[in-house]
DNA sequence: TAGATTGTTAATCGATTAACAATC
DNA sequence: TAGATTGTTAATCGATTAACAATC
């Protein structure tokens, strides 16, 4: 692997793209794929698919294409997949457990290992085997259970609260489902989901037709 | 309105960040904002949001600032939500359920006017005080409901296949939650929400520290 | 008027596309 | 070998940042 000096986040946004695909083309039995191949599944230039690639080694055999295998391997490896991260939702309306029954989490090797409201009504039930404990008591369990990413949809109102609990107990990442800016460590990586964002491009663009 | 060319995406990705904000500093009774202070209030620099407004039209007062009311309805008109496109969600699972009960479409102006599924034991019930629907009627209520954008919440299998009907229907946009590439017509928006990139995204951060 | 803040042009930065040598 | 396809460098394109004149 490169000295990683300067991968852009849109390239980094495309590797779990080139990851899904690359896990499509093994169901189907597929030994080697070409990065044309790759890009008109993905509606992506090759060019563009060899230099993101490219950027972090050198995975393909010239002449013949990527075994499909061993670049899946090679990019889950990039993403951190392989880490196997436990991870938490906050939040257990009707995002929330939409998000606890998300089946891609565990494709892409997410382990959901707690889920937290501070309803009375909501805590002790179960969601997708998982108990719903009191978000009081999250800082103990994130530390006990080695949550390294915490999932907010609770309401924006009280997310920035939820992002400092989850931020002292030492998580390392948030994605964010509120629709809020919030604040918090340098040190800390978070990624805003705002749903909102895609419905009204859509808006925009069908407006002016 | 200046002639639209070349609006950049990066600027219609943020509008609705500009139009949120704006509605949270009417709530708080504020008369007149800042570039400088939405770009403190959004980590958005006053530069990229003035030349983001500017290429619409001229909406600020030099010296002054912009008219909170008058910039929101401005920037509502830019993204179409004062069109308030009816929507329609498809596949009731878990994911489907959040999204018809999400308030923030609301707030935007659209209006869930139809739900549509599959499955006997779903179709009937009722969500968010909107009927579900069986996904065969889907053409025929499209079309009565004046419905334009249609959101697709069903396994990947069938995405696809709920596309082409939605494009049969006459719907001018997709949102689409099923990660999937979709072939549709070049005249029909589609914007794909991927939430396995936002995830993937972190899990690479956090692993490269 | 003086201070503040926009709108716009120019400069920089970053990302994509094109071209092609290397090589399987 | 000939054909195919990668990896990489150079060229282009697009987006952000900086600077500042205009003006409230």
């Amino acid at each position: 692997m490169k000295a990683q000096i300067a991968i852009s986040k849109a390239t980094i946004d495309r590797l779990p793209l080139y990851f899904r695909t690359l896990r499509l083309a093994q169901d189907e039995g597929i030994d080697i794929i070409s990065s044309d191949e790759l890009g008109r599944r993905l509606s992506i230039t090759p060019e563009q698919i060899r230099k993101d690639l490219a950027s972090f080694g050198q995975f393909g055999k010239k002449g013949v294409g990527y075994y499909v295998n061993e670049l899946k391997r090679n990019v889950g490896e990039i993403l951190g997949l392989d880490n196997h991260w436990n991870i938490a939702v906050i939040g257990i309306g009707h995002l929330g457990v939409a998000l606890a029954n998300y089946q891609n989490f565990i494709t892409l090797g997410f382990s959901l290992v707690a889920l937290f409201d501070q309803d009375p009504k909501i805590i002790g039930t179960t969601v997708n085997h998982v108990k719903v404990d009191d978000i009081a008591c999250m800082e103990e369990i994130v530390k006990e259970r080695r949550i390294q990413i915490g999932i907010i949809a609770v309401p924006a109102a009280f997310a920035q609260g939820v992002a400092n609990k989850l931020v002292n107990a030492g998580v390392r990442g948030i994605w964010n489902f509120a629709p809020i800016k919030m604040k918090v460590p340098d040190s800390m990586h978070i990624v805003n989901e705002d749903l909102s964002v895609g419905l009204s491009s859509l808006s925009y663009h069908i407006t002016r037709k």
